[in-house]
DNA sequence: CTCTACCTGCGACTCAGTCGCAACTCCACG
DNA sequence: CGTGGAGTTGCGACTGAGTCGCAGGTAGAG
């Protein structure tokens, strides 16, 4: 899901701003940083207790805090696929889109010139000077499309959600 | 903020659909047609009840989930400028891009042609059939940008919520 | 006008995320 | 290496958005 991430970028990056490494800190930064899809911060909490079996909600919000503020990871709705959670996920050069499907609830990831065309666009036009790109598709995959063609009630409520 | 938006769309979808009007849901329905910014659940309450007195919070979250799934309004996140809340618009046929200030907090909307080829381009490259868009992003308009220039440290710190 | 399927208020609940505080720990400096 | 103190953490209580079941109320078809 992030093959262009290195090992050890997010823990460089700390290093690198003289932040002071806890291992509690060193815990959730390599379950992000390993992480085969995205998580959420109770899966996250879950996952960094297997290496800090005492490490508390708080921290791990805390840390996600941390690593936001350092432009080191990045937060993901993911069009709300259950509940109200967020998600993280280690910041890349290149701006991606999440295509989030409704009823499978697979999350593609999907890159394209275009992309930074439109954002270079608006840089120019409005005068904004972008920070954080969030860009969500929710709709149907190519599997779950075909199998539900023209149950257009049933798709009606899938989306009840978002 | 919504110049394209025409009075009583949302209420002739309601009606096309065989959906029984109370006046509760009229009311809901008149304020967020008639916002001129884009409201949270909270406010529409507020502004839902100087036109029904007793209309309760429930009611305005499930007549949000009615509009949402029948495609009359769409859900905005609007990097959370404060706290989680959720904000509403109208749906229109032309999706923009939302372009949220940290510092002013102001909301700016952009439409362009390079959007809607993104779109094609996705539908035909990875043949998701796209039903919700959410294109945000965050960053500093073009007053508070110039008028914080260099400030590094201070912009690292107004990102911090999302 | 009446009947019923649908809508609503109410109150209790869930669940993500936050905060203040006292105890702890990393690590710069000696 | 030892140690002092700023920065970090666990804990528990809290907030605030959003949900739900139920009993009573109401729109609108007939």
């Amino acid at each position: 899901m992030k093959p262009e991430v290195q090992r050890g970028q997010v823990l460089d990056g700390l290093l690198s701003k003289g932040i002071r490494l806890t291992f509690r800190r060193r815990a959730v930064v390599a379950v992000i940083q390993e992480a085969r899809s995205h998580l959420d911060a109770g899966s996250l909490l879950d996952k960094a207790r297997v290496q800090e079996p005492n490490i508390d909600r708080a921290t791990v919000y805390r840390t996600i805090e941390l690593l936001k503020r350092l432009r080191l990871i990045d937060k993901l709705n993911l069009m709300h696929l259950e509940g109200e959670k967020h998600y993280y996920e280690v910041k890349t050069e290149s701006n991606h889109i999440h295509l989030a499907c409704f009823r499978c609830g697979a999350i593609r990831e999907f890159t394209s010139p275009l992309f930074d065309r439109l954002k270079e666009e608006i840089a120019r036009e409005v005068r904004f000077e972008v920070r954080i790109v969030r860009l969500e598709f929710g709709g149907f995959c190519r599997a779950c499309a075909s199998n539900h063609q023209g149950r257009e009630e049933d798709r009606n409520t899938a989306t009840l959600k978002h």
